[in-house]
DNA sequence: CATTGCATGTAAGGGGTTACATGATTTT
DNA sequence: AAAATCATGTAACCCCTTACATGCAATG
């Protein structure tokens, strides 16, 4: 959900063109969901207009001039508003990926408790469908409802050994803040 | 993409209400867009007026009627063609996982050799950024694109793992398609 | 006695994609 | 000579979600 805030919080790092941002999505849209430049233009001028991101206009040669937009103050008051809105915490594949992408806009200690929410709830979720892993032949002959379901448990799975690896490496970083 | 593909395909195995559809998406929304009913209800009628299914409507005692939908000779013929075409070969977790839902739809040959196209093309996916798997100090220091990155890296290394054992098990039955 | 499940639908509105328009520079 | 990269944008359209409206039966 939420291009905007994306797009806002992708800034927050950094003063991009839209360009810019779209690049950062190549390779990607297998994944997540990549806006189109319909989306990310329009978009971008209504971040202008409300006040969260101003712009700096390089004159380009030959080429269209470069626009770097950069997040404001209220820019940043605003991606912190929605940080704390629950929607963020929604449990969907897409959405985490999506917000993955953000992780410079938090400190070491609040990515990781990110991450040890979705893992609290990947996990509630795994355990809440152990149940219903049955073998193929189940399911009243339904293969496509048995393959998604298995299909599922295996993302989830393999997503939960991801977070506690990232997780150890977070933790590590957090105890030894100074590096070498 | 095409949700109106999915409900067609879901149909096909079975003939179902709009409800019943619904109820089938049950805990898959955070691995799927599942359709509401505000869409779901409407494509159903347009499904019915194009001729792509039947009704059958079943007078529900104190309930509203169960209206049971049914795909016709044209509405198979739609979904065959719409298996030929080039968007079913999609890269994205999205679509796949999506029309994995739709496997009751194919013979076991059938089934294995769509498993097998995104088998590969996940492998040359994974080959193909392997070079760009750094570790988290690179990247110009942005850790949100390395961890969506790892992230997309470690999803697909673990679908393909579950491609092999899944397309390991549908040789074995179409080597032996009587069953004990 | 309140909530969940069953079961259908509509209307307004929002958010997005597709397709188009432009054009120089660098790579193949 | 063609294609991709860089770079910005608009307008029409499409699909979908949200919120609403209805109402009985079973479950807690």
């Amino acid at each position: 959900m939420s291009t905007r805030h994306i797009i806002l919080g992708l800034l927050a790092s950094k003063p991009m063109t839209g360009y810019d941002i779209k690049s950062l999505f190549r390779g990607l849209s297998w994944l997540i969901e990549v806006p189109s430049y319909g989306s990310l233009y329009p978009t971008l001028h209504e971040l202008l207009e409300e006040g969260l991101v101003t712009v700096r206009v390089e004159p380009g040669q030959g080429k269209p001039p470069r626009k770097l937009y950069q997040v404001t103050e209220a820019g940043q008051q605003a991606l912190k508003k929605w940080f704390a809105t629950p929607e963020i915490t929604e449990l969907s594949v897409k959405a985490f990926a999506r917000q993955l992408i953000l992780a410079d806009c938090f400190s070491p200690a609040e990515l990781a408790k990110y991450l040890e929410q979705r893992r609290t709830q990947l996990a509630s979720y795994v355990e809440r469908t152990a149940s219903s892993a049955k073998n193929p032949g189940s399911d009243n002959g339904r293969l496509g409802h048995w393959l998604i379901h298995d299909y599922g448990a295996m993302i989830a799975r393999a997503e939960l050994t991801w977070l506690e690896a990232r997780l150890a490496e977070l933790l590590t970083k957090i105890q030894q803040p100074a590096q070498p």
